[in-house]
Parts: structure tokens; sequence; C-alpha cells
RNA sequence: GCGGAUGUGGUGAAGUGGUUAACACAUUGGAUUGUGGUUCCAACACACGUGGGUUCGAUUCCCACCAUCCGUC
């Protein structure tokens, strides 16, 4: 089945609603985990169900690079082959793809986007063609456009002329996809400036996809551009369809992403930040390398209910980070994730109980207090 | 006992007769936003075995001693 999104309350702009999937009816706004290669970094899909996770994430250019996306279909698809039972969306390798090109002039074609492997140095080819089919055959139950990520700063001339592009790539895209328990969403470019993300946005909807997404951002711009560009974007999309912002992931962020309208949120930030040591808290962001906690047998965050915080210490964990050993990362990418999730679970109920704003002021005064 | 080799920060390891003696690891702090799990940046350090000698000047050259390692009786 396609996903199916349904508006049941609105506080301010932010969002409570749900998300019908193929795999249950999971309320939204919600926070992604990041899965690239199949698999959440140092969780197994239990650890996944029992955070509170709904959809989590996984990569076309990964999978298509390894194993190959036959591979997976033979195996019956991404749930089965790396069992999980919940409900995937595939980013459609963008991103990835252009971190890898070298002259932008030269790689980036109407085409597609030529690029050599991080993992042979081949030179391959990927076109919105290519990156849909890959998605179809992985059978996640949400497949992304395949974009171009604008860098930022980008001039007013080359973001247009992307963004035209990103447009053309969505309706070729769209018209070979074929997957009918998937969904597709298309995703909103346009850089910084209003009157392109507001026609990107037009184009789009026009195309009528199952969802929309905001592209572009967290990629070197400050706060405020970011906010700027998500209110830009959003304000042209419609209300019946599920809106996800694109790699964000910092908590403030998400409640300011929440604020303007937005209902998914996926980013790397939690997990990566639990393998280098860090972990979120409500009082900010701590580093459990530091020396000040090499004694400190109280949990990573007292007010948590994760596996890690109802049964380990501070002490330990830095033990183990320091040591290099995987238990450490496993337990604090626990501990972020179960955090974000949590954070979101309570943005719920403030939305439904019209609180959210007070509750964005009382979250984001205390995470800033003792950074 | 005899012969040989080596002694440089917590560890490993460069190097020089002359202003602030590399570098790496470790340690300490920071970074990280559609993931290249082992990444990047920065800081720190009572370091030239001990005692003499040569020299304007010695970590560097010479002697003795000490320590460690190897070989040998």
């Amino acid at each position: 089945m396609k996903i199916k999104y349904n508006l049941l309350h609105k506080d301010g702009n932010a969002r409570y609603g749900t998300l019908e999937t193929n795999y249950g009816i999971y309320e939204t706004p919600m926070f992604m985990p990041v899965g690239t290669q199949a698999t959440v970094k140092t969780l197994d899909p239990r650890d996944i169900k029992e955070i509170g996770s709904a959809v989590i994430l996984s990569n076309t250019y990964h999978l298509w690079l390894r194993p190959g996306e036959d591979i997976v279909n033979k195996a019956g698809g991404l749930h089965k082959f790396m069992n999980y039972d919940g409900p995937i969306l595939t980013d459609c390798g963008g991103f990835q793809v252009f971190s890898l090109i070298k002259n932008k002039k030269k790689d980036i074609t109407e085409e597609g986007v030529i690029f050599k492997s991080h993992l042979n140095g081949e030179r391959l080819l990927l076109t919105p063609e290519k990156s849909i089919q890959i998605q179809n055959k992985l059978d996640s139950d949400i497949a992304m456009s395949f974009d171009e990520c604008i860098p930022y700063p980008a001039s007013y001339d080359y973001a247009k002329e992307s963004t035209e592009r990103t447009i053309r790539w969505a309706k070729r895209g769209k018209d070979v996809f074929n997957n009918e328990r998937q969904s597709l969403f298309g995703i909103v470019q346009g850089g910084e400036y209003e009157d392109l993300r507001y026609w990107c946005a037009k184009e789009l909807v026009k195309m009528d996809f199952d969802g929309y997404s905001i592209g572009g951002t967290s990629v070197g711009e400050d706060k405020d551009t970011m906010y700027k560009m998500v209110e830009y974007a959003i304000k042209y999309l419609p209300q019946d369809k599920p809106r996800y912002l694109m790699g964000v992931g910092e908590p403030t962020d998400l409640f300011e992403g929440v604020s303007r309208g937005v209902d998914m949120f996926d980013c790397v930030l939690p997990t990566r930040l639990a393998r280098h040591g860090h972990a979120f808290t409500l009082d900010g962001k701590i580093n459990l390398k530091n020396y000040k906690y090499r004694a400190d047998f109280s949990p990573v965050d007292s007010e948590c209910d994760c596996y890690c915080c109802k049964n380990f210490t501070k002490a330990y964990i830095r033990h183990l980070i320091i040591a290099n050993e995987t238990l450490g990362q496993k337990l604090l990418s626990i501990h972020n994730l179960r955090f974000l999730i949590r954070i979101m679970e309570n943005i719920r109920v403030s939305i439904k109980n019209d609180k959210f704003m007070e509750y964005k002021d009382e979250f984001i005064n205390r995470y800033k207090s003792e950074k």
C-alpha cells in the first residue's frame, strides 16, 4: 500500500498526525534513525523496537554498491534481508554521490551524475531512473526522488539551474517508478532562495507525490538560514501529505522544524555522536570521554528510561568508549536515539494539548543552559 | 668473569658540537546534521642514564661508572 498521512491536530504550525504504512500506523512528528547499510550501526532490530522507533532509513547508494540491489531483492526485499518488520525509507543516494564528484560542471549532466565509487574507485553513473529502479527492488516502504543537494553557499543562478534539473529528475524518476507497495517522495530544493523553493514545491506538488521532503539543509548554512529554507518550502506543501526534513537532528532543530510544520526527521548525529562518545542530555550534550567522568557512577542521563541509562554508569561507558569497545558505542547509540525519540513523544503530547510552544521554550532554555 | 650492543617525554622512535630537540602512540579538550564505525582539529609533556673530561659551547666527542639486553665460560 501507499502510505497515508492523517492530520489530526494542529497547534500553530506544529502538526500531530499518523502515518499508515505497510508495517503499522505510527504517530508524527517522528524521528527516524539512520541505518545506511541495512543496519542502524551497532544496533539489531530488537534494540530498534525497544527504543520506540518507527521508520528507519537505509541508503540506495550504499546498497547498490554492496551487496547490490539484486541480492537484497532475492532475499525478499530489505525487510527480510535485515529482518526488520517496521517501515523503511530509502534515501536516493544523491547526497552521497554528490559528495564524491570531482568536477561539478563535468560530472553533473542532464542524464545523471558521474562519480567514483568510494569502495574501489570505479567510475559509475547514477541517474534518476537508476536510483528509483534500485529502490523499487530494495522494496523499501518509502523511496526518495533523485535530487541534487545544492551546496551552501550557492549563487542564485546555480541554485536555479540545479533546482530546475532536480525537478526534471523528479519527473523522470516518477515516470519509471514501479512498485505498488512503495511510496515516493519528492524533494524540494531551491537553496536559500524563496522564489526557487516556492517554484520547486509547486512543480513537485503538481506531480502529486506521496510525501514531500525538504532537502539542501544542514549543509553548512547558519541556523537562521536553515529555518528560513524550511519556511519557504513548507508554505506551499499540501496539508494532507507528510513533510520530511532531511538530515536534521540536533535536538533544538527538531523543535524548530516541528514549529514550522515538519512531520519527519532523520539524522546520523545521534548514532555518530554515540560512536564518538557523546551523549544528549536535557542539559545539553556531554562528552563521556572527559576526564571528569572517570569515577562518575551515575547514569548518563538520570531522567532517561533507556536500557543504557537504567543499567550502566558514566564511568563504565567512558571506559568502554576509551577502550574502543563496541558495547560503549551501542549503549550510547541506544541512549541518543531514545533521547530524540522521547523528545518526539513529548512533542506529540504537547501538540495535542496545544502546549507545544511552552514545551519548546522549556526544552530549549534548559538544553542550552549548560552547554 | 669476559666480549658486544643500547641508554632521548608515560611508551616507541628520529636527530644535531650552538637560538623554541622531530614524529607517532598514549593522555587532555574540541569538532561531527539525507553516516566512508578505525575520521578531523588542537593542546600537553620534570625527555637526551650518572659523574668527570675536551671545548667559547656537549644530548652529540672522550673516559669511568650504573642499568638493560645479547653472546660466552
